[in-house]
DNA sequence: ACTCCTTGGGAGATCGATCTCCCACACTGT
DNA sequence: ACAGTGTGGGAGATCGATCTCCCAAGGAGT
């Protein structure tokens, strides 16, 4: 009743477990036509079942890639994760998924988990552009290591995130071609580099007395304190840009709760175009983050010589979704 | 600059593999405290890392269990695949998470993939009491397979999930004690074991005449669809039970913007206490599941000898959460 | 006909950690 | 002083698949 092994496929089929072997992985090397088929045939007969960790240790490969997310509460990282996965599979890989809990102290511990020797590489999307270096510097020196979507100063390694600077653009120039120009920024984490840039682009694109609401978290709940907020003391701002659509959900639901109209009175903008968005009332104007791009440059830089992994920034572009919550002045 | 080997650390402390390995792995056997102590230095100057697939591959089990859950993108599933996480983590292990994307096809090959030696166990949320039997049931033919929160026929192997037709009492009793009886069911996805359970537990304690509003999925969608059904058609409704939070949250949307107040005209719960449920307006009463009672309890069936695994349901007791959307008629 | 290739296929080594013996030494009790 | 007991520690086998040789058979070329 134990499990069928190689040796007992190719004493089946009437040959060594070389060839059993060149059969089964595929090895680029000629094998009779017969004895493959009396392989594959033993092989299906018996239930044979490949032994990962015994391929993993000869070849020193897993076909596993592992990616740790801040936070898998939020529908962002889910959807991100997902494209990853997709991506992975498509090329006969694994992808293993960790939580943070937006905590360093809890990733650096996923990260030191995932290294030992049970993935040929690792994507993070750092929990803090600074506290988070380190670890992710530790890894980079064992193993490939890419950033993803967010970067990590001292992390060592290459970052594939979204261009910030340019989605701050594109939503300023459509509510500015709206007519919006009393435009509040709501801002959440300053922590995580997506958090700061997307303020810095906003603060130097309004100038610095520019309202801004900054909040600790990218949460709903965030959103609804930041509504509130807006409500009662900002009365004369007609747009909010939100900087993660978990606060866009919470802040419309307020502000609409405190009477006041979106996009009636205030125009609303979320930043990360989860899916949610659309079944929201009324659905929200946001940025598109080209993740299956992304995750397909990931791979390659994963895959890709250590030197090729720099530490560095690439920016990819972003593209505005338009929906009702920014529709022109009723 | 390969990596060390434990064959280093113990060239490097002077004692041979075997004592290197007891030391580092911890084995209940009495070693010098004198020679723990260089085995222990030797290993941190080097930055020696253990090889899981060698360990793996000597000892058979690999610390890893996996689960399958029918979508990540309903939140529900992500707590749940949380508090898996807590109790395997607390246990030492590492949980894999994958997702089904609703379907069995991408179920049957998730579990292939996690099969190859990769777990030492496996937990399922079938997406379907049906259809996802015969995977199961192969896999647990090779590996401890538990079943959690949804059972599938002929999967030869025990689940833990909620007691539904409790659940589904202690909704219609909260309901019935506030006055309301014109109560009408939005359930979703009979073809999994809980929105089945749901429906039936519903018309059986109200007659199979009551009023049921069928949808293929669980999701927020979906419960927008009810809303819009439930505003034109059942106009004599007064309050409304979700087979799932991500169907209220839907309906709860669509109510208002119908001009329908709640819990004004019509009181709604939810099912499974999602924690978005807290932050929306007004907050949707629902069903809690002991989710770390089940977790804890799928990870010793798990772990039991498999006759303690005989095909057959764990129910265990919800809680009702009472919340705004179902307060006292105004 | 003989050598030289080409090509299929097998024997044995190998990946790194753990486990099973078994030995050496020290200590106890008579 | 000697057998008996216990304890720390090492040599070698082992897990299962793959890889590196190397050999044998058949075909081509002169």
């Amino acid at each position: 009743m134990t499990a069928p092994r190689l040796l007992d496929v190719a004493a089946a089929a009437g040959v060594s477990r070389a060839t059993a072997s060149r059969v089964l992985a595929g090895t680029p090397r000629n094998v009779d036509p017969e004895l493959a088929r009396r392989v594959e045939e033993a092989a299906q007969r018996l239930g044979y079942r490949l032994n990962h960790s015994a391929r993993a240790l000869r070849t020193g490969t897993t076909g596993t890639i592992g990616v740790v997310v801040p936070s898998l509460a939020n529908p962002y990282f889910v959807q991100l994760a997902d494209a990853l996965a997709q991506q992975v599979r498509a090329a006969g890989g694994q992808l293993v998924v960790s939580d943070a809990a937006n905590d360093t102290a809890v990733e650096a511990e996923q990260i030191e988990t995932l290294l030992g020797g049970r993935v040929d590489g690792l994507l993070v999307v750092p929990v803090s552009a600074g506290a988070s270096g380190p670890a992710v510097r530790a890894a980079a020196e064992r193993t490939p290591v890419v950033l993803f979507d967010r970067w990590a100063t001292g992390s060592g390694t290459v970052a594939v995130t979204l261009d910030n600077t340019a989605a701050m653009r594109l939503l300023l120039d459509h509510l500015e071609g709206l007519g919006r120009h009393r435009i509040a920024l709501v801002a959440a984490d300053q922590a995580s580099s997506s958090g700061a840039e997307r303020l810095a682009a906003f603060t130097e694109a309004r100038g610095a007395d520019a309202t801004t609401v900054l909040l600790p978290s990218f949460t709903t709940d965030a959103g609804r304190t930041a509504g509130r907020r807006i409500a009662e003391r900002h009365t004369g701002i007609d747009a909010v840009v939100c900087g993660a659509d978990v606060l866009a959900v919470g802040l419309v639901s307020t502000l609409q709760r405190s009477a006041v109209p979106v996009p009636g009175r205030i125009a609303v903008t979320g930043f990360d175009d989860t899916e949610m968005l659309e079944l929201l009332d009324p659905p929200i104007t946001s940025i598109r983050h080209p993740l299956t791009a992304m995750a397909e440059r990931a791979l390659t830089l994963l895959q890709a010589p250590a030197r090729e992994r720099t530490e560095r920034v690439e920016r990819f572009a972003p593209q505005l979704v338009v929906r009702s919550s920014t529709d022109a002045d009723a």
